[in-house]
DNA sequence: GCGGGTGGGACATAATATGTCTATAAGGGA
DNA sequence: TCCCTTATAGACATATTATGTCCCACCCGC
């Protein structure tokens, strides 16, 4: 509805932040006016030399007065404050969803993007590129490696890769062997193309799709599997997306048995092969080589990218147990997440 | 009707500008593409590296792509400039209109605050504190000596001046003698004020309102007096009102003959005490020492404050013969002269 | 091949934001 | 009345960012 705001969250990202700083600045001076800058910059957790230019710029605009007692709303800055807060509640409609979720998912960081992918497929791009922000934001300085699963989130990922300098020196590795996507979905397919869209280098994990329990342990012991399961495991980062239980079942065409048994046992969703109940409680894992899910105890950066509200009960399982990680999602998804 | 919008551009001043630069950029790739940064540069009158930078961040928010040959609206780039574009009118409404009073008037720099002070007093501070900021940023280093007339809305003016460092050196002196005002509006009173307000010092002229030709010799001529105009004349601004011929005329309780005067010839606005008919032609002039309407050409920085969608004709028909100074006024009386 | 365009990289410098400290004035309680 | 606490305001060094300026490799039409 207000289509200048969305235009403005995208061409001007910032905005949002500084708009929310000024705006809870003028709120806690009205509640605690008269109130001194040292105080008010504790209270907002902020420097407070930060908060003086903020709060002398709000002078200069004639929304508060200086007082040697304090500062105080003016007549004017109360008005504005006044319209200000029908309006804000808007402005921080993702970031408010944000903080719930959370809180609801006990994920440390989740970020949205507005629309819904079931709705727009550009939602997902969006998605995409919110992730490579991310990625670049938490790219330590030395050399990275960047584990990545398979599917159409996380494509959209690889396909909003663009280069960076400090992405030139990452090194890309699917995070499990061979699921049984199609081609384009593939974590070895989305590997490469993230590689070629950073300009970094990759490595590929070619293992098929049905392993006996014999080839497993053959394979696992070959020097190259081998050497790639190390870079794995030595990941810097990963990055998955989290699927809907039966979706995904249907897509890795899998057995009839194996279709049977996520009925039965209520799996709602995937992640790295593994399917979850809406307890998060896994149910069942396909047997590939590479990060088990334990392993990612040991890797420090956690990305989880999904979205669409279909996908909505398959985040809100998955993260039932595995918190603290970086959540990348849509509106739609986080709308239903809160109901 | 978009509250937003108002209240960023108080809230956000500079994010507006920012805006507008964006939106030309993209509007000018759109147009010219492929383009290359040169000659984008160039043709939007700004440095390379400023315009690499912006571009780089379009590109990063996926809105146009770079190539070998140039620069592109990517598909969302192009959707997103759709949609700006019908929102941008109304972010530009006032900088359009001052470009366009800038051209009919003839002025070099018009500033439109918006409102209307007709209708709300709250716009003629507004007014006031936009001169405020003109004034401080046309200060130059040295010493300034400031020149002010009478009138309500240089009063405004006044009311809104807050201490700076820059001002703490400034003189302020009244433009001209005794007009017949009221004392809150007389040029004395406000020169006083501003003083105070600005830690300045200010010098007076005392001279009664009616003056005859020989005590205006005899005064003139007074060492005191003729200090006080030697400041005035070598005043490096001038702050000045432009009201409306008859209200003036009135409020000053002028005779009889005087008010026919002015009713026959058709006088529409008044200025330093001067009145002016349609065509900005002198019609009358009250005796006083000080400022003469000739001496403005001597003085660099001139602004004149008016507002109010009754002042309209009488803003314009002072321009019409006194243009390249700077005009403050609001939306009241800016709609009003565009018709 | 060549000239004029392109984006990209690099780096010094200007501008700005921020952290830190000090001066000084005003109000409130002993 | 005086002192103590709080306040703003100023000043300045430093960290961070923006900007100006070059240069390079590349591509394309000639």
């Amino acid at each position: 509805m207000n289509m200048l705001l969305d235009l403005q969250k995208k061409i001007l990202p910032d905005l949002v932040d500084v708009l929310g700083l000024r705006f809870r600045i003028l709120r806690f001076i009205r509640l605690m006016q008269p109130i001194g800058r040292r105080t008010l910059a504790n209270n907002l957790e902020m420097s407070e030399r930060v908060l003086r230019s903020e709060v002398t710029f709000l002078k200069e605009q004639g929304l508060v007065e200086f007082a040697t007692s304090g500062m105080t709303l003016t007549h004017e800055g109360h008005n504005l404050l006044g319209q200000l807060e029908v309006v804000m509640k808007e402005v921080f409609q993702t970031r408010t969803m944000e903080e719930e979720l959370e809180k609801k998912l006990g994920v440390k960081d989740v970020h949205i993007v507005p629309g819904d992918s079931d709705e727009y497929s550009w939602v997902q791009k969006e998605m995409g590129r919110a992730c490579v922000g991310l990625i670049k934001q938490k790219m330590s300085s030395k050399e990275n490696i960047i584990a990545v699963t398979g599917g159409t989130s996380i494509a959209a990922v690889a396909e909003m890769l663009v280069p960076d300098s400090d992405l030139k020196e990452t090194l890309f590795v699917p995070a499990r062997g061979g699921l049984g996507e199609q081609v384009e979905n593939q974590a070895n397919t989305i590997c490469a193309t993230m590689a070629r869209k950073a300009m970094g280098s990759y490595r590929l994990l070619h293992v098929p799709d049905q392993l006996s329990k014999e080839s497993y342990e053959s394979l696992i012991n070959e020097p190259t599997v081998k050497e790639i399961l190390q870079l794995i495991h030595s990941a810097t980062m990963v990055i998955h997306g989290i699927g809907e239980a039966e979706t995904m079942a249907k897509r890795r065409n899998s057995s009839e048995e194996m279709l049977k048994k996520i009925h039965e046992k209520k799996a709602v969703a995937e992640a790295f092969g593994y399917y979850f109940d809406q307890s998060g409680d896994i149910i069942h894992k396909v047997l590939t080589i590479g990060l088990q899910l334990e392993d990612l105890n040991d890797i420090p950066d956690i990305i989880a990218v999904a979205g669409g509200s279909s996908k909505a009960d398959a985040i809100e399982a998955y993260m039932k147990q595995r918190p603290s990680q970086v959540l990348v999602t849509d509106e739609g998804a986080a709308r239903a997440i809160l109901t």
